[in-house]
DNA sequence: GCAAAAGTGTTAATGCTACACCCATGT
DNA sequence: ACATGGGTGTAGCATTAACACTTTTGC
């Protein structure tokens, strides 16, 4: 039989269609360490457990307008960066009926979430441990203050590993990093930034001139206040031309 | 009203749900120059056109399945090098009803297609003309022989456009590259898969010795035959820990 | 012996790291 | 004045690119 005379004669409104989520993994740095949003789930299946905020994709909706819906209605933030991670389709990953999940990978400084988390009393923001594990994949570690690692719904201990591993993995081509921080901000911010999401220390010297000699930082003139040192310039970060 | 409450009743059964469908991005590099599988369409919409082979995800069949069996049954290939690229969810990027698409990206050595090729005459393999823009987006054309840029289907061109960019930018940091060679090599054949994919001419020297030191080749002793001049030793690939 | 491509050694350039030092501000 | 972190200059190191060169095969 000829597949593709019966791939165009195949009716998709006969058979059984999945149902298909996003999930958002929106990660800020806070305090020096990585840090994820995370609602905690009060029914079956993993009641009590933690999950990352998501929701099914309307019909009429792109898979994109879904996920800035979420990170409205779900996250309780507007205007983020948001880009997409992976799509996650394991037939069993979710116990009640296949769903197939679109992961969406989100990215806000840490002042912006201080309002949402007060006025949402379900969501939290979790820090991450990271075992170093290079390229190699396996979830991630999440607690809350030092407490012990929480237990994730799903497979968003999965979807977290993997988010985290993209941050690191593009951190240094491109221009993500400034989405963790103010529209100013100094040097300084910017280093403590790699040095948490990469889990090391770097060299201030070099780190300052690899980013200067880049061309995407754009000094304001502006200084920092409140130091009981000497302030440091502040910067602003000046897109390279393809992005938005 | 409790956005999270909402969720937990909300049964996915009774509103109206997305089919989904895989996506083949099936490359190869053939004489110098990058190559994908494409099979042409004999109805609407976009009949005449060239399309990616593709089908819709069983309910009982993870994505990955669906893109093992597409590649068998649609692709008439067997065991290639598969992952994951990217989920297309526009609302009307198909003209019939909504349907996501998860495009897959899979590689083959040139010499794989040739029996495929023959006896499915639906299938063909376009070169790749890819200009040359960097990291920026858009699409790419294909064509057969020197003929002029094909008519591809749905966003199709898009999804090449993604893979092409996707296969440039891990060719230099994972063992992609092997996936379109047979299992032994000269150093030239994967010096001249690097040239047609980056678009540019190499140095040998400096290539030799950056494969050489990266511990990722393994001498076999054997050598190439058939050629009027020394004859190169041959190769293989010996993967990194992680990988499978 | 000659042509053609494989393979190797040496040098130059580049980028990154480390260290030392100076600068500006609040207390 | 001094403590503290911001900011800059210079030297050393390692990696990479470029070129010239030698080696090995078939004709």
């Amino acid at each position: 039989m000829d597949e593709v005379a019966f791939l165009e004669n195949y009716d998709p409104a006969a058979y059984e269609r999945p149902s298909v989520t996003v999930d958002l993994i929106l990660m800020s740095v806070v305090d020096g360490a990585p840090a994820v949003l995370l609602t905690r789930r009060d029914r079956h299946p993993f009641a009590g457990a933690w999950a990352l905020p998501g929701g099914f994709v309307g019909i009429g909706e792109s898979l994109d307008e879904a996920a800035h819906r979420i990170l409205i209605e779900k996250a309780r933030m507007s205007d983020a960066y948001v880009e997409q991670l992976y799509t996650f389709g394991a037939v069993d990953r979710d116990p009640r009926t296949r769903i197939i999940s679109v992961a969406y990978f989100a990215l806000l400084p840490a002042d912006r979430f201080t309002a949402a988390l007060k006025s949402a009393p379900e969501l939290a923001l979790a820090e991450l441990t990271v075992p170093w594990s290079g390229e190699t994949g396996g979830p991630v570690e999440a607690c809350i203050g030092n407490g012990n690692p929480l237990q994730l719904a799903f497979d968003h201990g999965e979807m977290l590993g993997l988010a985290m591993r993209r941050l690191r993995g593009k951190l240094d081509y491109s221009g993500i990093a400034f989405a963790l921080l103010p529209e100013r901000f100094t040097l300084r911010a910017l280093q403590d930034i790699y040095e948490a999401i990469l889990d090391t220390k770097l060299n201030k010297p070099a780190f300052r001139r690899r980013m200067l000699d880049r061309g995407w930082l754009e000094a304001t003139g502006e200084r920092e206040t409140g130091a009981s040192f000497r302030p440091a310039e502040l910067y602003r970060y000046r897109k390279a031309e393809g992005e938005r």
